[in-house]
DNA sequence: GAAATACCAAGTAAAATACTCGGAAATAGC
DNA sequence: GCTATTTCCGAGTATTTTACTTGGTATTTC
C-alpha cells in the first residue's frame, strides 16, 4: 500500500500556499520548484487538477501565480488527495459490489471499511492545522532559507 | 493510494485457510484458484512468501496443501499485507527522516501518522473474526457450491 | 515589446505489477 | 517401483502505471 510521489507533492504544494496565506501575494510555481526541488512543468499538471477541482485559483503574468481559494482550515487532505486523482480507495470494484462474477467478494467488505477508514482519517487533517504545527514552521524556515541563499548564488552566477 | 492485487489475494487466500480451519485437512492452490479464479502458478508465488513468514504450512503430494500454522484468531490482516511485501508504509523515506537532503520533509509528519492509523487498524483485524461474519459466510457457501458444480462438470467432460 | 508567468497536449523512459513458463522434488496410493 | 498430484524454484515477459519532459500558446505586468 503506498501513496504516489503526485498525491504527497501536491500536499506538501498546498502547504506551501498555506504558509503564505497571510500575505496577500500569489506564489508561483517557481517558487515552490525550488522548495521541493521538482520541475515546474510537473507542477504544472498537479496544478491543473488542482484547479479543477477549486482548491486553489491562478493568475498569469509577473508576479503571477496561485493561491488557496478557501481558507487553510476548511482544506482537508482528503480533498487535496482526491484532488489529483489518487484515488483513496483500495477496494477492487471501486465501491459497485460486483466484484466477483458480479456479486461481491469475500473480502468486499474488509477493504471498504479500510478505505472508510483512511478517508476518515485525512478528512479530518485540515490544512491550517497541520501549518500551524511547531514542527512544519520550523522545516519551512530551512526550506525558505535555503532557497534565499540559491537566489543569491543565481543573482551572482548570472551577473 | 491502493492496495495491489497481490495483497488482496493473500488476504481473500488467507481467509479460504481459515475457512477450512476445523477440518484438518490441508487445501490445496487448485482449489483457491478456482474460487478466486487465478492461476495456480500466481499463487505459489505469494504462499511463498507467507511460508517463509511463518503463516501457513504446507505438505507436498497427493492430498497435500496448505494450512494455518496458527489459529486463525491470532493472525492479523497486518501481518499478512506484510508478508507478500506490500509494504504498509507511505512515507518516501520509509522512517527514516532523510526525506529532504538528509533532513524531515514538510510533510514526514503527516505520512507517518497515518502509515500508523493504517498499520494499527488492520493489525486489530483478526483473521479468525472476519470470517466469523454472516456475509462470509454466505460468500463462501456460495463459492463453494459454483466450485462444486464446477468439479461435477470436469468429471463429466473427462469421463 | 519583452519578460514572466500560467495553460495545454503529447510524448517517453523507467519502474512496478501481474502475471506465465518450464521444470524439479516430494509424497500418497496402486 | 510407477504414476498422479502436489509443492517448490528460478526465470522470463507483457502490460500498466508512474514520473516525468518537450514544445508550444495565452495572458499580464512593466
Amino acid at each position: 500500500m503506498k501513496l504516489t510521489t503526485k498525491g504527497r507533492y501536491a500536499v506538501t504544494a498546498m502547504m506551501d500556499l498555506a504558509l503564505h496565506e497571510s500575505d496577500s501575494r500569489h506564489v508561483a510555481l517557481k517558487s515552490i520548484a525550488r522548495h521541493q526541488e521538482i520541475s515546474v512543468a510537473y507542477l504544472e499538471q498537479i496544478f491543473a487538477k488542482l484547479k479543477v477541482s477549486g482548491l486553489v485559483s491562478a493568475t498569469r503574468g509577473p508576479n503571477g501565480g496561485y493561491r488557496l481559494s478557501r481558507p487553510a482550515d476548511s482544506i482537508s487532505i482528503f480533498e487535496i488527495i482526491d484532488a489529483v486523482d489518487e484515488p483513496i480507495d483500495i477496494t477492487r470494484c471501486h465501491g459497485k459490489e460486483d466484484c466477483q462474477d458480479g456479486e461481491v467478494c469475500l473480502t468486499h467488505e474488509l477493504w471498504t471499511d479500510l478505505s472508510r477508514q483512511i478517508s476518515s482519517f485525512l478528512d479530518g487533517l485540515k490544512l491550517g492545522d497541520i501549518v500551524k504545527t511547531p514542527r512544519v514552521r520550523q522545516v519551512a524556515e530551512r526550506q525558505s532559507m535555503r532557497c534565499a541563499a540559491n537566489e543569491y548564488t543565481q543573482r551572482v552566477s548570472f551577473s
